[in-house]
DNA sequence: ACATTGACATTTTTCGATATTTTGTCAATG
DNA sequence: CATTGACAAAATATCGAAAAATGTCAATGT
């Protein structure tokens, strides 16, 4: 038997899910997860060795979920341009609306959490994936993982800067098409 | 007579600049800039209604000097390629390395000053005269606006995540490529 | 008259000492 | 053996007093 249908920890890292996206890092204790998740407090040290732990647990399965969701979508879709289109308008519009939505919770985008650089890593990781056989065919000097990783920190900035602007999908859009027109693509 | 060679708001911006960059906005006090500029605080009342002025006349002291330097540069570079460079890489790079060497001073980098925004405003006024011509001529649908804007994302997230990486120059560069090819430009 | 400033009231920030909360780890329990 | 009540250490919140900073004005000097 390799797991039960969902583990422990797993049971753990949606109930800390649910509460760090509520009331973001700081203002979440462990005793508040424990309780979520129906466990005492001590038994969820036993899952998890500290907090920090429970933190990445919950980020990683909300990234985990996300790429799910957009590759689930990514199936049903032709043509590079829509699929990339997709991919981050899904991710940088949508993906963590719950999230933003409580004032409290910019600690879950700080990138002094290793759980949180790595979002951002596997969606460059996505992205690359998307635009390799493209950037390889036309022959760029550059290679795929350095332009996903200048679209990544354009998304980065556009948040940054128009958080919750309503033209944050167009202004994805246009970088989107200027990152496949840079790469000769025009599907 | 237009204006004394110095103005009195001149010489006291020159002052908050200095005592700006070395300490940040929280941390230095208006007696501290009047002591630099050598006048009682009062005085430096009667030429500034508060202290957001004077730091928005510190923040618009450096940037004109920066944009001076960067055109003075751009007037002696041949090819959009190597003039969009340096103009990227000496406002990203090298721009703001006096203020950024304090760890204190990233309040100078906050977007909910006006002042601070206006400089990214203007490196985008910059980076779109650059450009229009080849974007106009290339048939680009999107704007030479918004295709500037997106650089200064990509640049601004960059900033956020590569702070002081020494790599930060190259990855300037792609992004600077990027754009380049996807408007049409070789040179 | 006019530019300048010492001195003041008000607001903001800092500080320290105390109380509360939270974390992480047991030995005890069922 | 899985679970938890209870504990010590550490972190954080609280709060009143002290210090500092802001913005203003009447007083000063030229």
């Amino acid at each position: 038997m390799p797991h039960p249908r969902a583990s422990k920890e797993e049971l753990a890292a949606a109930a800390a899910t649910e509460v760090f996206s509520r009331y973001g890092y700081a203002r979440t204790t462990m005793g508040d997860i424990a309780a979520r998740a129906g466990i005492s407090r001590p038994a969820l040290y036993l899952l998890f060795p500290d907090k920090d732990a429970v933190f990445a647990a919950a980020i990683r399965r909300m990234d985990e979920q996300k790429h799910r969701e957009i590759k689930a979508a990514l199936a049903g879709l032709d043509g590079l341009h829509a699929r990339l289109l997709h991919a981050c308008k899904s991710w940088g519009c949508h993906g963590f609306d719950l999230i933003e939505a409580h004032p409290d919770s910019a600690d879950l985008f700080d990138l002094r959490f290793p759980a949180v650089r790595k979002v951002y890593d596997n969606f460059q990781a996505l992205v690359t994936d998307l635009i390799r056989d493209q950037v390889r065919s036309a022959g760029i000097a550059d290679t795929p993982e350095v332009l996903a990783r200048c679209l990544v920190f354009g998304m980065r900035g556009l948040r940054e800067t128009a958080r919750n602007g309503k033209d944050m999908g167009r202004l994805i859009a246009v970088q989107v098409a200027m990152l496949l027109r840079s790469i000769g693509d025009h599907s």
